[in-house]
DNA sequence: ATAAACCTTGGAGTAAACTCTAGGGTCAAG
DNA sequence: CTTGACCCTAGAGTTTACTCCAAGGTTTAT
């Protein structure tokens, strides 16, 4: 049994943290003292763990709490759904991932195009390319 | 000349954008007709031309206003402070396509190690993998 | 004269995941 | 009996880039 300061410290995050996962539906501590003190059990500090590794690897708060309502019902749940959740989220990461690759498509061709010297930026292609209604410089030239 | 409502038409924009624009420092009309309403001039266009097209690389309004202080006073700056806004954003973009190919390996491990089956969720190598506190499942082997 | 369409300002709301503050209660040690 | 470390709640603040709202002034057309 912890008060939220030992669990806290224990998993090295804020007291602060540990409310607002009880206020999302996260991590509702499994008994409140007399005191009014919220008591942490070893099964939430469990909890607590599972929370932190599946942040870790990238999953939001409420894919999160997706994840932890089937763990709670593991016997009536089927492997599919926890497939579908992390499936999910391998879309949302690849399409982001995708998203990234061509912005840095356009920015290598910005800098490759400028000189980056000492010249002024009087004539430089960068600026110019963003004067420059047609962006010929970012546009890729898909045919030959 | 144009009007606020005129402007956000010719690039589709709203008007709350160009006053949100004009708080940030971004873009303040040319003038002020002697009614209060916001006077755009050609050149006042172009710049939301530029601002647009930053934005549509992957440039956030902060660096978007770098770029701009540096345009306006062109023939007193260097290629090389322009390209490093570029690289700048480049490396940022870089370092996020890492995290977040990290992110996909580890969810692609996940995925690939669970059935997927109408199987009971109760022997799920993926909630398996997030209650174990070693996270096999997700940790590269960089040792043979 | 009045309605529609435009413009103004100031301020609130949105998502995400916390973090911080104010003001106060609880508990153990000296 | 008071100091310090801990706990409580409610609510505001953070970031980014807007979007929406209310309440009102202006312009244009009928």
């Amino acid at each position: 049994m912890y008060r939220i300061g030992e669990l806290a410290k224990q998993y090295d995050i804020n007291t602060d943290t540990l409310r607002y996962y009880e206020k999302e539906g996260l991590l509702v501590p499994s008994s409140i003292a007399s005191n009014g003190y919220r008591i942490y059990s070893s099964a939430d500090a469990k909890t607590l763990g599972v929370i932190l590794r599946a942040k870790a690897i990238g999953f939001s708060l409420s894919d999160i709490k997706t994840l932890l309502s089937i763990e709670v019902d593991k016997a009536n749940k089927e492997c599919l759904d926890v497939k579908l959740v992390v499936d999910d989220k391998l879309a949302q990461v690849n399409a982001k991932i995708e998203e990234l690759q061509t912005f840095q498509r356009s920015l290598k061709r910005l800098s490759d195009a400028c000189c980056g010297g000492h010249e002024s930026a009087q004539d430089c292609t960068i600026l110019q390319a963003l004067e420059s209604e047609s962006l010929t410089i970012l546009s890729e030239c898909h045919h030959d």
